[in-house]
DNA sequence: TGTACATCAGTGAACGCGCGTTCACTGATGTAC
DNA sequence: TGTACATCAGTGAACGCGCGTTCACTGATGTAC
């Protein structure tokens, strides 16, 4: 009965899945300077040098949190975006930005760990690469498609901008090739500010810098969400765009975020 | 001829200063988590205990790096600012931006400590709070001399925008008294924005993020300051305002940064 | 100007702690015939 | 179905290390009269 093979090798994932646990409960208490891999298999009960089973060295246990915390802020933005109306722009950005800033506060150390101060001596190996991009992609996703559906709004006319420099022209090229096909570069270059800008305030939030300046960073961060998103050129907040679609959907975690 | 009271003083002044630099140096090789006072005793050739004569414990010099490292790049932004003509005020804003990256870029480990994530354990007393606002003074009086010079944009009218809510109003609010007396509130809240922005694209780039998405961050942050600051409302490129003292002036960390 | 005393810098030994990693090992679980 | 062997999980002791902090101390530098 026992399913062959399967049964070790089932008992073996299950122990990585604790080791983890354990491993991110400690991150919240001591951060990741302060992850012991003694202390995890005191937690579990375990000789000190049962963890080598697992993991081969406390770097690649590093490795696998930084991972798992970039699928799984990942996820959440995909899931958050994937509960909007496929043509409502504005609401995925919204959605998405959200569900970022939700993840962070649940998980304020694993954010901390991917995007704080890198830890020294440890170096990302490739596998860190393609979870980090999944949130990144959700965001060039929905400007991309709202550039397609050709929904931007048109770059204000009395711009004081002088045109892109030689060197952003270039990079900027790069960028619309890379990650949105189809969007015009200087907005682009505004969805990178954008991206950047959202990490920044998340981070600030965080990191406590908004202490004795800003009391509510919530109702701060939807208005960026906002200026930032129409800033880009996104059709924000949310305008009707195939009625009977547009209420309801299963975004779980916008408790009263629409009601800006 | 030993100035009394002050040889030893002078001494000792000298000393806390050594073990600083010591310490910065440290910061720069295992980052934060690693700094270990023995190893800079170790370095500065004397015991152990002996650092306890000038700083209390390990969290008193971590608060004094913190706070010095807040003052040098408020400095930095400072002299920056200082270096522009009084009223062209794009010019402040670029010049400020860039001293900032430029110091983070000059001191990426003091940059962390003072950014990144908070280290684990530690927590600020109220000695860093002054010189944390030192930068955050100096983009702020940007955008309030020039809406007291009337020179910010009006606001675009055709912006999709809703007003904002009663959370952020309030918000609002209190940031314009704290910070920018005479600036319109959603002013306020795109300078909020600008700001997190700032910080946050220079995080990204010296956290690691850019990689594989940016290959030139230098030119991408270089417009993304001129898009926020007209997105500020601020007249960037700068423009001649008082014909004869544009041009010069002692700025000295701006290499080709104008040359945008 | 010289003596008596207080202050302070710096020492060296010790306390008590935790860490990552290795290694030879014991049993239990699976595999092949 | 039963036996022989290989694989793997988990143990416990040990290596070698570094850390922050305390404490009683020795001298040198300053201060007061």
């Amino acid at each position: 009965m026992p399913t062959t093979t399967g049964l070790r090798a089932r008992v073996r994932a299950e122990l990585i899945v604790e080791i983890k646990e354990e491993a991110r409960r400690q991150l919240s208490v001591e951060g990741a300077p302060g992850l012991s891999l003694r202390a995890i298999t005191r937690a579990l009960g375990m000789a000190s040098s049962g963890i080598y089973r697992y993991f081969k060295s406390r770097d690649e246990l590093l490795t696998a949190l930084i991972v798992d915390g970039y699928d799984s802020i990942g996820q959440a933005a995909e899931v958050a975006d994937g509960g909007c109306p496929r043509n409502d722009f504005g609401a995925r950005w919204q959605a998405a930005s959200y569900s970022i800033r939700d993840w962070a506060g649940a998980h304020p150390h694993e954010y901390a760990l991917v995007y704080g101060s890198p830890v020294p001596g440890y170096r990302a190996p490739r596998d860190t690469i393609g979870p980090a991009s999944r949130v990144t992609s959700v965001l060039a996703a929905i400007v991309h498609d709202a550039s397609l559906a050709g929904a931007l709004s048109a770059r204000q006319g009395q711009s004081p901008l002088p045109p892109l420099s030689r060197e952003v022209a270039i990079e900027a090229r790069r960028l619309v090739e890379l990650a949105f096909p189809d969007v015009a570069e200087d907005t682009a270059l505004r969805a990178v500010a954008a991206w950047t800008q959202l990490f920044g305030i998340i981070s600030f939030e965080l990191f406590g810098h908004f202490h004795g300046v800003i009391g509510d960073p919530g109702s701060v961060f939807d208005r960026t969400v906002l200026e930032m998103g129409a800033f880009v050129g996104l059709p924000v907040p949310y305008t009707q765009v195939t009625p009977g679609t547009t209420a309801t959907d299963e975004h779980d975690e916008g408790e009263d975020w629409y009601l800006i």
